[in-house]
DNA sequence: CAAGTATTACCG
DNA sequence: GGTAATACTTGA
């Protein structure tokens, strides 16, 4: 009697929304293979790393077209049931390819097939070398370095440890110096060194009491809390004290942030806490480090691993708890390829893997809130601390008429003045970086245009060039209008110009610029910030980057200076992120003897979801946008997938993406709108359309994409555009 | 006609 | 996405 053949259904890392059939590897008994294993399979010419998801006895391949595994990597399992049940649950629900959401979700190593063994850590040692060939004068980089590891000869130092010390692509240097015998190469042992003395936990007050016992009590079962409390009222101490509980009973909690970059203090905090038992991942690691903190919290040796959004797959052997810090951040939106959003994710494995998940936030997001106010999710307030600051006033100022010193308002610029007189702090927030948006002819209108994005080009004052910020692409500034001749002026205000008139209407002040371009380099930004700390500048001058994280006690007057962008623009959502950013950046300054001031440049001080923010706060702001988007018909009222589509020609676009609308079910309970042009209809030489779909039941929405996607697929249309699918867009952009 | 390049098909 | 076969240019 011949056994039946068993057939291997295997993930491959590729845009077809399919798995693949293989026979089982010669001499590999049936036992030995278990879903979760990655094997080495042949894919079309090339040999590529799968992932087994089952066996079974049929397939519907022709058995001509059947190949062999080649052989294992793993003998036993990567992931386990459950992990693998959440990887196809994301798949299925973001409708992902299932190879590529496995791809993305492992570290690059094991993604390329690297054996699944922690491998020891190595880095650089001391050695006294020879002084006749000490690094001199020519290679200062070395002699930097060498200075480094003669403070601390018995240390070894890893590429890691090298860049938080400010030394980075240092890999020439190192060696260079190891060739001159005054470094040499040493394997880091485990528990590095004596474990730093580890912080005590600080006395709680009885609202984080409250949190902290809800958390608790909750541990060993699924349940979402919402912990909403502003900056200073003392989250992260909630979140250490839960984190030790689950240590306590044997258990490993994940803790993702938004951007590790932005929030240096809070990392450093966890490391205060829990020492050695902390992993971080973040992207300033090499692929191995990042590999072995994966392994070593799937195999139960780190306890507590904080990082980034991707940091929510990371197995863990006994997983206890998940906190989101910042949940209503949009960094945990995946923007391309497999665009998974984390915090939903991280409820999601909360849900299946039945443990507590944490979101904490000081402006919560509209879907939380919503989940919160339908008893979904536990809300747990921290109010004020006591003795901590107070909310700062925050004022709608009137720019209509006014008279404008550039970016800022005269009034404004009296209030600045004032507080400069007074000796302290002011922070100004425009998002918009680089000296103007547009550079124009004065006499023909001529305006500067990326031409493979049609977006004016911003002129960066610094490098006096003009950079898209679409597309990145930069050119020299011309000194006059390439089409008469005639005189080129910028119009309109970035940082750089902000900081320009700044430095013209109050000459004694010391600025500080915070943006992407004055932080270029590691270690810039926290330098920067640390002397804006320090009392090193009288005014800050900053976009986005300065809302996050940081807290500047000795400011006490803060300016929004352009709100109107965040009032009237066509994503719904907009409105939602200015309010998170009034009170984010509102939480940024003041102290307890002097809250300290918001102003908020608006040219429509009347409207009225503005009014309720700065008159009754971000709950009754929340409560009346959520009624808002409920009469729209708006999340999370409702549902909505996003099917875009570009190339460089425009009919294809359209062509597909109406094709597309077509193969949708009649009588569905699910509506399209589009084909329309995307927010940025042209990018870096491409048409970009979209296509959004809209429903009032998410399972609906879901059972409707999964069979209309393989039609579209299909469509001969569908090659000649780059498409994809965003579940859950959160930027309709 | 060779060489270069856009288009298409396929991956088990 | 990667690869390769095919179809279709271009230039001496």
């Amino acid at each position: 009697m011949q056994s039946s053949q068993r057939y291997l259904h295997i993930a491959v890392a590729t845009p077809l929304r399919r798995t693949f059939s293989y026979l089982p590897p010669t001499g590999i008994a049936d036992e030995q293979l278990q879903p979760g294993q990655r094997l080495w399979v042949p894919f079309g010419r090339q040999r590529r790393v799968g992932m087994l998801l089952g066996l079974s006895d049929h397939t519907d391949v022709a058995a001509a077209k059947l190949k062999p595994v080649q052989g294992l990597i793993d003998d036993t399992p990567l992931f386990t049931g459950a992990q693998l049940d959440l990887l196809k649950w994301a798949s299925d629900y973001y409708q992902h390819p299932i190879g590529e959401v496995i791809a993305t979700c492992l570290p690059a190593e094991l993604r390329h097939g690297k054996a699944a063994t922690i491998s020891a850590t190595y880095g650089w040692q001391y050695a006294a070398g020879d002084p006749a060939r000490r690094p001199d004068r020519r290679a200062p980089r070395q002699a930097e370095l060498l200075a480094l590891f003669e403070q601390q000869p018995e240390a070894v130092l890893t590429a890691s440890d090298l860049s938080a010390a400010g030394h980075d692509n240092c890999h020439g240097p190192l060696r260079a110096l190891a060739e001159r015998g005054w470094i040499r190469r040493a394997r880091v042992d485990a528990p590095q060194a004596a474990p730093a003395e580890l912080e005590t936990p600080l006395p709680l007050n009885a609202a984080q009491q409250v949190a902290l016992e809800a958390i608790s009590a909750s541990l060993g079962g699924y349940r979402t809390h919402l912990l909403d409390g502003v900056t200073g009222s003392g989250k992260t101490e909630v979140y250490l004290q839960s984190v030790a509980e689950v240590l306590a009973r044997g258990q490993q909690a994940l803790i993702l942030l938004p951007e590790i970059g932005l929030t240096p203090q809070l990392v450093r905090r966890f490391e205060r806490r829990f020492g050695t038992r902390l992993g971080v991942l973040h992207s300033g690691l090499t692929d191995s480090d990042r590999a072995n903190t994966w392994l070593r919290a799937r195999a139960g040796e780190v306890d507590v691993v904080l990082g980034t959004r991707s940091a929510v797959w990371t197995p863990l052997a006994h997983p206890g708890l998940i906190i989101v810090d910042e949940e209503h951040d949009l960094s945990y939106k995946q923007q391309d390829g497999f665009r998974y959003h984390a915090r939903d994710v991280a409820i999601m494995r909360g849900h299946r893997e039945s443990l507590p998940v944490v979101l904490g936030s000081a402006t919560p997001a509209l879907e939380s809130l919503h989940n919160a106010d339908q008893d979904r999710y536990t809300h747990l307030s921290l109010p004020q601390r006591a003795g901590s600051a107070r909310s700062p006033a925050v004022h709608v100022l009137d720019i209509r008429q006014s008279h404008m010193h550039g970016a800022i308002a005269d009034r404004f610029m009296n209030m600045l003045r004032d507080n400069l007189a007074a000796g302290r702090q002011s922070l100004l927030f425009l998002n918009r970086r680089g000296y103007a948006p547009v550079v124009m002819c004065h006499d023909c209108g001529w305006k500067a245009e990326c031409r493979r994005c049609e977006t004016t080009m911003t002129y960066h004052h610094g490098r006096a060039r003009l950079a898209c910020h679409h597309c990145g692409r930069e050119q020299p500034r011309p000194s006059t209008c390439p089409d008469c001749q005639g005189t080129l002026i910028e119009v309109g205000h970035g940082t750089e110009r902000l900081e320009e008139t700044l430095a013209k209407q109050l000459p004694d002040a010391r600025i500080i610029r915070i943006d992407r371009d004055s932080t270029r380099g590691r270690g810039n930004l926290e330098a920067l910030l640390e002397s804006a700390h320090g009392g090193a500048a009288d005014i800050l001058v900053g976009t986005q980057m300065l809302a996050k994280g940081h807290h500047f006690p000795g400011v006490s007057l803060v300016g929004i200076l352009e709100a109107d962008g965040g009032l009237f623009s066509s994503d719904f959502r907009a409105l939602e992120h200015l309010a998170q950013l009034i009170v984010q950046v509102s939480g940024r300054a003041g102290r307890a003897e002097h809250p300290g001031e918001v102003v908020i440049q608006t040219h429509h001080p009347e409207h009225a979801l503005l009014r309720t923010l700065t008159e009754h706060g971000y709950g009754a702001f929340a409560q009346a946008a959520l009624r808002e988007r409920e009469q729209l018909e708006l999340p999370p009222y409702s549902y909505l997938a996003l099917l875009r589509a570009e190339a460089k020609q425009l009919q294809h676009v359209s062509q597909f993406l109406e094709q597309a609308r077509d193969c949708l079910p009649r009588q569905a309970e699910v509506y399209a709108l589009g084909p329309v042009p995307a927010p940025r209809p042209r990018r870096a030489g491409f048409q970009r359309q979209q296509l959004l779909l809209q429903a009032g039941d998410r399972t609906h929405l879901r059972r409707i994409l999964g069979n209309w996607l393989q039609d579209v697929e299909q469509l001969t249309s569908s090659k000649k555009v780059r498409w994809s699918i965003d579940v859950d867009p959160q930027e309709l952009g």
